[in-house]
DNA sequence: GAGTAACACGAGGTAATACCAGTTGGCCGC
DNA sequence: GCGGCCAACTGGTATTACCTCGTGTTACTC
């Protein structure tokens, strides 16, 4: 008998999508759940009468597209936290095809300008008081850049939640992901803090006032000013690292992490 | 109050994300392009001084994420084709959370029609005939399905590479590749390639006149027919397959997506 | 001589096994 | 009772052997 739900020419070998599909199985069937623990593999190996090895490979793919995480000595655990693909699925494949910082931006912008609006048109009483929090919290930790970082994420992954559709969230995850990789190291002035914690106000006003085009807008201006201090960020990294390898305005045209 | 924010501790070991660095540092360099074979897995062992099992580890992980293409006696190759993630990417993550239909044409629709407003703006003259001629022969296939789509699916792939957003385009293959695997099944009428056909031309006006927010409305009109067109595909196969299982209940657990 | 079938070699796929390296928690000694 | 140590888990890596599939070559047939 052949579930064989997926062949496709993908090239990943049978007993590999043997072990997603129990995988998949065992989640949708409500045994384990998100945060949950996997049984040993040399235990499930035997269950599914397969070697370790091949067990192995289907761990790895799973835990490569972030739905599996494993700790080495602890166990396989099932990802929790919002859906979204591994962090970094986009960075290899940047690598590949020359993705550009500017296009990343461009991206992220385009898909939480339209999540916002989305969530302007479906965010329900509950989402809306979550939002408020936030809003208030930043404004509280406007002198604790880390803090605000916090709830500056929880703020748009919220926003992501009221528009209904993880599967825009969980791309906006995957983007992001990758954007918060360069940054976390240089923290914001108090100065800019403040001005991101009005401008996520604004936001959140034309949520709360369902006002899908108005939130489309003050996302989009929000996070256009953003991607220009992380950019400036990023050359500045550069200047560091090369010193002096490239003179200024470099051509932007190479400008992926490079170790 | 946790201070929930991810660690991202990925998790990946060393070893794998080794071999990922070899391989893009490989193309980075320009030793290898789209579309070649990698040396055998023997071979590369050796050169990596780690053992196959742990190659093969950071070549699952790759091929995970559509990077790379192991074919069985032939080799393993560097993906070649538009930017996509592994189609499979998301259809497992679909399962995991639980991702509905609606959800996935929606994203598609978001998707591609900021791609077309960003067409619109920056589509040279040998993006828009190229448009141009995917549309003429798309009116030339309407009593051929398959031929159509070929020319259908070609159409997208150049508005977003006229969009000048790899990224974007990426992840547009990404959510179309799932869809369309539930296609190809039935094909439409002439009359509805008809219908397309006209849809695809305005599309093609719009960008060609440089209209972003023409672009984008006809192209969320065009997707949206389209997505109810395959939508009731969708519910016939259902039908068909679970034969009277669970009549009505298209949808089990309305979007919930957090615990 | 042209076409085709069989073969051999090289590639990835799977398996079995041993051992390394973190985690965890219980046990023992102070 | 408390703290540190050790043992039994866990996943991670290495080694080896063998299977299966592609592909190019060779040899046989017509």
């Amino acid at each position: 008998m052949k579930k064989a739900v997926d062949d496709e020419a993908t090239g990943h070998s049978q007993l590999t999508m043997q072990v997603v599909e129990h995988v998949r199985s065992l989640i949708a069937k409500g045994e384990v759940h998100p945060g949950d623990r996997l049984p040993p593999e040399r235990e499930l190996a035997r269950k599914l009468k397969i070697s370790r090895s091949s067990l192995r490979a289907g761990i790895g793919f799973l835990s490569a597209m972030g739905v599996l995480k494993s700790r080495h000595g602890a166990g396989t655990f099932v990802s929790s936290g919002p859906p979204a693909l591994d962090s970094s699925s986009l960075s290899v494949l940047g690598a590949l095809h020359g993705f550009l910082p500017w296009q990343m931006f461009e991206a992220r912008i385009v898909l939480e300008a339209s999540i916002a609006a989305l969530a302007a048109e479906r965010a329900t009483d509950e989402h809306i008081a979550e939002l408020a929090e936030e809003v208030a919290e930043m404004y509280a930790a406007l002198a604790d850049p880390r803090e605000y970082l916090i709830h500056d994420v929880r703020f748009h992954r919220t926003i992501a939640r009221a528009s209904g559709n993880p599967i825009l969230g969980a791309l906006m995850e995957t983007i992001t992901a990758d954007l918060y990789r360069h940054r976390s190291k240089t923290v914001q002035n108090t100065q800019d803090l403040k001005e991101s914690a009005e401008m996520h106000r604004e936001i959140y006003r034309a949520i709360r006032s369902h006002n899908p085009t108005q939130a489309r807008l003050t996302m989009e201006q929000h996070l256009k000013l953003a991607s220009d201090a992380q950019k400036l960020e990023l050359d500045q990294e550069d200047v560091t690292h090369s010193a002096g390898a490239v003179p200024e305005k470099s051509a932007p045209t190479s400008h992926q992490q490079n170790p």
